[in-house]
DNA sequence: ACACACAACTTGTTATAACAAGTTAACCTA
DNA sequence: TAGGTTAACTTGTTATAACAAGTTGTGTGT
């Protein structure tokens, strides 16, 4: 049982990329080139590069190449005291912004009302905000804010991020009940993130209490595995 | 701009897939029935079908065909109190059970002997367990435990994890730091947890502290992201 | 010096073809 | 009927080929 050839070549040029003889933006030898270096097909050597593109090693461009990935991350503390993840990422030197894909006062999906625990009647804002870490795409936050806390804040919420304008204005988050799990990239994801479809997605789920354990705020946001992870500390709570 | 045909026919297929036209286990078109549905040529039908695989909807099997993926992941929990993830499968109905795939008192690698805050001379027990669900391989656990808290038990590390080991033997796990995130499976990770490389993968990896901030034991566990989640509660700490 | 057009280069999509490795079903023989 | 063999089927690897979409570099004209 032989390595592919495939394999054998996208082995190599991983090892070339550790050893740092490419670096973070790096551009990897053409499909040209591979073919003449390893004297191969064009099909193999674009399958050696896929290989080292799904492993979050390389990314490509048409036109342009294919270039080493920066394999820097940020990391969002889970642990007390609760930091807003704008401060998160200002403490670890990296400029934040974020820009509205999508806002609207709306009825919630069956799942939200029940984990925001509205009745028939009961409306809430929906967010969806692309955040960006140093320009550049990393992670799309869609939230479902019960709006009767929603209703008066309409405005703030388009120009900042929710937590930190609930606790401007008096709701203050308590605790945040979460579930963190990695997913796969589609298509409509692979397209806002910029990242290859089936690429590692960290969803951070979560629903925000505020007094009186009122659940206010339910969202997940979806980032890129390559730009973010989470840290948290934990008691055996004897 | 169109859509390529590989993208089209996968997201129809997607669509049965998530209409439950077929269900977990089901085994999907093969590249040839493909061919003559879509009147594409194979390796169209064939970059179709790793779409799926690639969005971790369906998996495939060399002369058997392709099947659809089943969606359901066991929770871990990493709220307080600390439960060991043992309980928490079997708390789930799900079987666990491990492998050893090593065993070994040696030298520990640098960052690992700063993170256990071991001085020159420090050994450690390297552990290599294979953890499965329902006897299907679900993780790898990588961990360093200080030497000095292995020793008396070396044989028991073998036959059970390490945590309720040490709880039995009054080194009480008092609290443990982690870091979450997601990486995708290289080219051995896919091999034991048989998952398509680049597959998203969790890992968590932690140091355990036993009375008086002693750090204890060094580890990462690296699960297939179909498989595992992590569930937590934080509070905002004031 | 600057702007535009075109050639050369690069990756993405799709086609046809052949061989390899593995599984399952069908057929034959004892 | 049971077991062994082979054909049919299925996915995996690799090759050649052509067209499409995007980028960059070069040459020409103002």
């Amino acid at each position: 049982m032989s390595t592919p050839l495939h394999i054998s070549i996208s082995q190599r040029l991983r090892h070339q990329i550790e050893a740092g003889e490419y670096r973070s933006g790096d551009r990897l030898p053409s499909e040209h080139q591979l073919m003449e270096t390893f004297s191969v097909s064009r099909i193999t050597a674009r399958q050696a590069v896929a290989n080292l593109v799904s492993q979050g090693l390389a990314i490509a461009y048409r036109g342009k190449g294919v270039f080493v990935t920066p394999q820097k991350k940020v990391t969002y503390s889970l642990s007390s005291p609760l930091v807003f993840l704008e401060q998160d990422m200002i403490r670890q030197g990296v400029a934040f912004s974020f820009e509205n894909l999508e806002f609207e006062r709306t009825v919630p999906p069956d799942d939200v009302a029940i984990e925001l625990g509205l009745l028939a009647e009961g409306n809430v804002y929906l967010q969806k905000k692309l955040l960006c870490m140093d320009g550049v795409a990393g992670a799309i936050d869609l939230s479902y804010l019960n709006a009767k806390f929603g209703d008066p804040l309409a405005s703030q919420l388009q120009h900042q991020m929710t937590f930190p304008t609930l606790a401007q204005n008096g709701i203050p988050v308590e605790h945040v009940d979460a579930i963190i799990e990695c997913t796969h990239a589609d298509y409509e994801m692979s397209t806002y993130l910029e990242v290859p479809l089936g690429h590692p997605l960290m969803v951070y789920r979560y629903t925000a209490h505020t007094t009186g354990q009122q659940p206010v705020l339910h969202g997940a946001t979806v980032s890129r595995a390559d730009r973010f992870c989470y840290s948290l500390s934990t008691r055996s709570g004897q």
